[in-house]
DNA sequence: AGATTACCACCTAGGTGCAAAGGT
DNA sequence: ACCTTTGCACCTAGGTGGTAATCT
């Protein structure tokens, strides 16, 4: 019973948001105590064994080796130096970590517990990023394979996928004002800063998602394997 | 390898507050939405094998056949008549379960999710009990079993402990005005109720264990395991 | 100058007992 | 009479970006 993760769909949930963001070049807070992203990385999981367990996490990786910085004059990024060194990648295990394939796919995962950080000294288990650099949230499905030889063919036990429009760049402070208004209008939290005046915000920050007949969209949008890797990539680095 | 659960010891947490309300005779309040018990009942774990697999429950069973009444010129309870058709009792299941011994036992176990309600048609999962009936929780220890042949041990499996001071009375409105003015005292969510002066407040209100140096206890107490049961109460009734 | 930190007012989300109203 | 329900003000707990001070 070979293959328990080739089935394996996901779907990123508020892919319209993740998009309205990604259009203007998505920043995420990071802060020395973690800071949660905006939006929230969330999926919908099907073409799992319901009967077989499985652990979910997610990692960020470096989009390219630059360090860059916001030209206000411009409103635009500029390529500032070279990548600062980078600090070993974590993982982040979804709190539910493991469950059966029935559990995940019954419902949205969400994986509002993760948190970004500078502090590269964290012992909280956060996500360690550098600020200013550009990063892609990764998600896996692992599968628990119960039997003794499992490592043998850990291999196989592995999916990975990427969504493009989550990339985002580590920041600590908004750099592009136009980001701060989007999340100002769509993340509840910020509500206190909101216009009382709907009518005066500018359609770009309005949440086109709430008013889209196509949400959720009625095509499955699923994100791309980037292959497999090697257990000890997730366990040890 | 039999006998998973016969070392394990269970340890009641913030024993002294629980005693304190016992003594005046603890009522919790029961809702349609479902409340949270206060003091929320808390043990600590020893005794488990650490790399077994453990599910933890709770589950309220009647103290005795009757229905209360308060009478509030003589301030104490009465029996004011047969008790009421009992509901199937519900199983509620810690939401870590399972979980290793390990895990259970390196930190305070909590069921501060767990709800008290008196709608017999609730739905939530909350556990369902008649108002003005007296009950006593009971906190269950179940050894995940992963042999084929699990149920031919599963008599061994299980280990039940009652704490007397943790019983009470099923209320919709507080009777007794010293427990609600020791609830207003010690639970924080109440803390809008409490008079602004702390001097004001009568000796008896005052949390003994706040300033008790033998806090938490040097001594351990533990439950009193009250036999084993079958499996087919747990997942079925 | 550019990037980071600490503190803050303002929210969300939900746990309290109270008082008045409703039910049987 | 006795018990239950509902709406409420007042909390805890914690997630927002703004702002001013601080670091490098």
């Amino acid at each position: 019973r070979p293959h328990f993760v080739t089935g394996v769909k996901v779907q990123l949930e508020m892919q319209a948001l993740w998009q309205q963001f990604d259009q203007l070049g998505t920043e995420m807070i990071v802060t020395k105590a973690g800071r949660r992203m905006f939006p929230t990385f969330q999926v919908h999981i099907s073409g799992m064994d319901p009967a077989a367990d499985y652990v979910l996490l997610m990692d960020f990786i470096p989009v390219d080796d630059k360090r860059y910085r916001y030209a206000f004059h411009s409103s635009s990024w500029l390529v500032a130096a070279r990548a600062d060194v980078a600090t070993p990648g974590r993982m982040h295990f979804h709190p539910d970590s493991p469950a059966k394939g029935s559990q995940w796919m019954k419902q949205t995962v969400s994986f509002d517990a993760l948190k970004l950080t500078n502090n590269l000294l964290d012992d909280n288990g956060h996500m360690i990023l550098n600020s200013m650099h550009r990063y892609q949230p990764r998600f896996h499905v692992v599968y628990v394979d119960p039997r003794q030889d499992s490592q043998l063919h850990a291999h196989r036990n592995f999916c990975t996928f990427s969504f493009p429009e989550t990339r985002f760049i580590a920041v600590t402070a908004y750099q592009n004002h136009r980001i701060t208004q989007l999340k100002i209008a769509s993340n509840p939290f910020a509500k206190g800063f909101r216009t009382t005046d709907p009518d005066d915000w500018p359609v770009t920050y309005l949440l086109a998602f709430i008013h889209n007949d196509d949400y959720p969209p009625s095509h499955s949008v699923f994100g791309t394997p980037t292959g497999h890797f090697n257990i000890e990539n997730i366990f040890f680095f």
